[in-house]
DNA sequence: CGGTCCGTTGATCATGCTCAAACGGAGTGG
DNA sequence: CCACTCCGTTTGAGCATGATCAACGGACCG
């Protein structure tokens, strides 16, 4: 009995640990698994029998267009949660930035919890609302928006989710940055020089990818307000 | 009794005209409401307090940068239902195209419904998910495709969805199929200006606004498959 | 030490934007 | 009924932003 209860606690804390309450306690199976980096998670229209959790590493989803062009479509860090697609299929493409660990569950899991629990569907739909949110504010930056301004709203975007003090360390390359802003690797890797240049950010040790943010105020600003 | 229940067979049947089945009869208040070409429906940041469905007209949902740039997310036609946030506040603005009639539902009143009627829940999220498929499929379209791309994309999207036999009237002006596209409106008109001469699509009567397609395939053929 | 990958920088190019003018319905008033 | 204006659209000419093509350099790795 005591072991019962111990591993009902242990599962009521899995829970909580992917972000997801519950009014009861549940047995929800969650494990975990590592992925390569570049190696892919899922694949566009593949039937959607996980929801992800990124445990360590980071993730990238992305449509292709026939001839190759690709659109990232959101960066998953630390924390974040990815193929919650509230359809049968997923609707893009998700790969390990870096190495990356994962905890999965199965989405009929989840999904029979949220008949009977009205808070883990609403945590659900609350999760697919932040999606929701961030696919439309990019639409914005890709229609209108012009390179230094997307460049510097990712990096603004970036500081926000990953710092925790002054440095920031982009785990995604260039190719990858260019991809989600809709650019080229030229276009971004310019308008970051600029910004060193323009004394916005500095650069931290000796890889390109450890960034500081000298100026928020002026990066925001870069970025036009919306 | 009789009229009571002559009431409550009203209900459900407007409730099913908007679209949301329930598994069992309920209450639910629907309202119509007529707005004038280009007036507010509703704005962004506004408190969700309504879910519209298209009775009658074509609706534009906006967002707008602090120096005028406008992205427009959405075009919702007859039958469309739009303003479903699951957030408290709306992400776009909402205006008519031209003079449009909306049924009206409180949000509220939805949301209670779903709190005890799974039906209706799925429902919803099932509405929600084709929102953020659309947004997610215009990603790529702002990010990677050409403008002939993106004017033949829309045209055959609205050819799909407006047109029972081979015309389609857009309602939307030059600017708001620019705006959309994440366009000017010169480029779209020189689009459509060039699919009429290579004899993919002509216009029928006076206004520009009619538009038959005459060669499906080589229009699908022009936005890029993915 | 040679090779590869990735990022930077430079030079040129092209797609789509800007500026400008003309066109053509729709609506209005003589 | 016709002239007039207004407004949205089309078309043209030149321009600029960002793409393409190319060379270089540093980090990493065998």
């Amino acid at each position: 009995m005591l072991v019962r209860t111990t591993e009902a606690a242990r599962r009521a804390n899995l829970l909580r640990d992917f972000g997801i309450t519950s009014s009861t306690d549940h047995a929800v199976s969650l494990n975990e698994f590592t992925y390569k980096k570049g190696t892919e998670i899922f694949g566009e229209k593949e039937p959607a029998k996980y929801i992800y959790q990124v445990k360590l590493g980071a993730v990238r989803t992305h449509k292709l267009l026939s001839d190759g062009r690709r659109q990232i479509g959101a960066f998953h860090l630390i924390g974040d949660i990815f193929g919650l697609e509230n359809a049968a299929l997923h609707r893009f493409t998700a790969e390990a930035v870096v190495e990356t660990t994962v905890r999965l569950i199965l989405r009929t899991t989840l999904e029979h919890l949220a008949e009977s629990d009205a808070v883990v569907a609403r945590n659900l739909r609350t999760m697919t609302t932040s999606n929701l949110q961030h696919v439309e504010d990019h639409l914005l930056l890709l229609g209108r928006k012009t390179a230094m301004e997307r460049v510097a709203a990712f990096l603004h975007d970036m500081s926000v989710r990953s710092t925790a003090a002054g440095v920031m360390s982009l785990p995604m390359s260039r190719r990858d940055i260019a991809d989600y802003l809709g650019l080229t690797i030229e276009t971004v890797s310019r308008a970051i020089s600029q910004l060193h240049a323009d004394g916005v950010i500095s650069f931290r040790s000796n890889t390109q990818r450890d960034i500081v943010v000298l100026d928020h105020d002026r990066l925001t600003a870069l970025d036009k307000p919306n």
